[in-house]
DNA sequence: AACTTTTGTTTGTATCTTGGTCAAACAGTC
DNA sequence: GACTGTTTGACCAAGATACAAACAAAAGTT
């Protein structure tokens, strides 16, 4: 909270600061605490982040000017001055895409992570015209929509980090998200930004979360594979080619079923949600379920061959989760997808078995709020923010 | 290099900027800068840092007045006033303590990463007299060197972070190292900063390394257990109570030998020194070598049971590799323990396996120079810098 | 009506980088 | 040997910023 009072050196990087760095950290500071403390005071800010009053309002101006906050309703106190409470500018909004195999979220978010209008679009089925549906699609809500828009934020099964060797990593689309990104550029004038569904999340718990400080966040999305997004020292971890997380094709056991990244006893061939499928198939004896919500339902309804199909399914993650603990020891893991539905059905069975011969200091495991949500709100972190938190 | 003049927000932690800020992260850079480039002179920091040369004599001349450089003699350029170069002080120096199961290394390390003095301490039977050995060894070098120490650095296997309800996870070592701090510490009046092995490394790499701008790499221990120093977006990760990079504790096979944290299957079962040790008691059926050197020397001379051995270790340590590089996506993992000694027999084998049904874009693999080196340098960033890179 | 408390603004000061100027030092050229 | 161009390092004014303290505003309390 207070001034970094260290003689000693801490790099932090190579870059140098000029006589403008302390207002560009404290501005950020002051907007995040606006973000997560709205409405407040600007004599609450300067509590908060330990500046000035003085400071507090220059930078409460510039936010003001720049149409981020504005000035609401006073309040009341016991006695005193009444405070002018600041609020973010929900006038401001972005569209949102939510990108799954074979069907998207159109929606519109504002500043303030509100879901103000939501569309879902099932993509058809020849892979070469997904992208002008998309297109056409959020061309049609910019025009229903009065309003102008920030950007575009879109959240991709995968990783879409621009490289020219390896453009992006998205095994699960047929059709190429880097074009997707062109058009809609080209169609809107907006700025398109994407984000792989792990670290959007990761995005969408940081900023929208109510805990304060957040400092170490692993998101687990488990759904037709697993990915991870994690979130050290106050930043998310990229890695080469934006490729760290992918926890989900690591090598669990020598043998097994053979992933779509090539290898052989992938994590995710054991715990997402097409092995719970699998695993009801080879128990029930049965033709496979249609989908992953089926599955659900059977189990919710008492199945005991669904419940035990998720038992098995439970038992992986926890392992899996505790190869996360081991690696990165963070306090906290969330888990994204369809399984936080059923929470009830999967968490114990996890935790119990993350928890079981595991080093000391477990952390916490807890589902996402709601899957879809969060996945939306991270359009708003990667448009008004450029990902980078 | 230049100024960072994005009007977007980012998080920089919940810290607040005073207008002491910038001196402090400059100083900083040019500090690292001469740690890297010297002897240097104020016109190249000023071109390496993007500052202006005025303030690059302003910095200098603080620390210059503080001893952590001095200037040198003048070059010589094609043209031009001659430039003075700045070095490292190197009249300032640290212990160095290499902790060992059987043995402890004491050093004196200066500034520079320079080894001024050696000195290998045989450890006695009964733990409980280990510390007070080393405590007096300690106090025997620092009387036996005139100069004074900026404090003492210890490199142990283990995580050594502070914390009440787990005050040191170092499964090996039979004696309490915190004991040891507190009790160096008490007898020569220094600083004492413990680290462990692995992020130790990672120090080493970061302040002593040739490469320029390092910002993503993973140091993984090979010895009697494995551990990972992980190193991104120019910090060390940490985790909750310094327990993050314990990849050895990873199962990675669901049945496998038990491993003294309790677990089965644990990575280092199959891929540490011992791991080799077993593998070639298995394979020639013969007594237990004594060391891990003597298979070492067995395989050098062409044993081919001891090549079978060293072998089957390799391709377990490239699976943990292909591991690493699926989880965090590094652009380099060092090799740090006696394998690098008999790197050829390794490496290849391990690149090899690790490359083998991984994802695109492998991470360089490559030893360490010099294990012990390394271990005993960071104590110099240790010390003089807090760990804090 | 006077006092107290809290909020938000204004003003003066210290810190720090920037960017320009200047002398010194040196090599090459006329 | 004098002139030219280049590089280094010192010096100084200007601009940006946070801080500290004083001040104005707005409400409740005495």
């Amino acid at each position: 909270m207070s001034r970094n009072s260290s003689t000693r050196f801490a790099f932090t990087g190579n870059r140098s600061a000029s006589n403008k760095t302390p207002r560009e950290i404290n501005r950020n500071l002051v907007f995040n605490l606006i973000r997560t403390h709205q409405p407040v005071s600007r004599a609450d800010l300067a509590r908060l982040s330990g500046l000035q009053r003085s400071t507090v309002s220059l930078i409460v101006e510039i936010l003001i000017r720049e149409r981020w906050i504005f000035e609401g309703s006073t309040g009341r106190l016991p006695r005193g001055r009444r405070p002018t409470f600041l609020h973010l500018n929900d006038q401001r909004s972005v569209i949102a895409l939510d990108i799954h195999t074979s069907q998207t979220t159109v929606a519109v978010v504002d500043l303030g992570g509100k879901i103000v209008a939501q569309n879902i679009v099932v993509l058809p089925d020849d892979p070469s015209k997904a992208v002008g549906t998309i297109v056409r699609e959020v061309k049609k809500v910019i025009a229903s929509n009065g309003r102008s828009f920030d950007g575009i934020g879109i959240s991709v099964p995968g990783r879409p980090e621009p490289n020219p060797e390896h453009p992006v990593f998205t095994p699960r689309i047929k059709w190429s998200v880097l074009s997707l990104q062109t058009r809609l550029q080209r169609a809107t004038g907006l700025r398109v930004k994407m984000e792989n569904v792990a670290n959007g999340c990761v995005l969408s718990e940081v900023w929208f979360g109510d805990s304060d400080g957040v400092h170490d966040l692993v998101v687990v999305n488990v759904s037709e594979g697993i990915g991870a997004g994690i979130f050290v020292n106050g930043r998310i971890l990229r890695g080469k080619d934006g490729m760290a997380g992918e926890f989900g094709h690591i090598q669990i056991e020598s043998d097994g079923p053979l992933c779509a990244c090539g290898g052989t006893g992938c994590w995710e061939s054991f715990a997402s949600n097409r092995a719970g499928l699998r695993y009801y198939q080879e128990l029930s004896g049965k033709p496979a379920l249609p989908t992953f919500e089926s599955l659900l339902r059977l189990a919710q309804s008492g199945d005991a061959v669904a419940i035990s199909a998720i038992d098995k399914m439970s038992l992986y993650l926890g392992r899996g989760l505790r190869m996360i603990a081991a690696a990165l020891a963070p306090t906290e893991i969330v888990v994204v997808g369809e399984i936080t539905n059923a929470w009830y059905l999967f968490g114990p069975k996890i935790e119990a078995e993350m928890k079981h011969n595991s080093l000391p200091g477990s952390p916490r495991l807890r589902p996402s709020v709601e899957a879809s949500t969060a996945r939306l709100r991270s359009a708003v972190a990667l448009v008004m923010n450029d990902g980078s938190i």
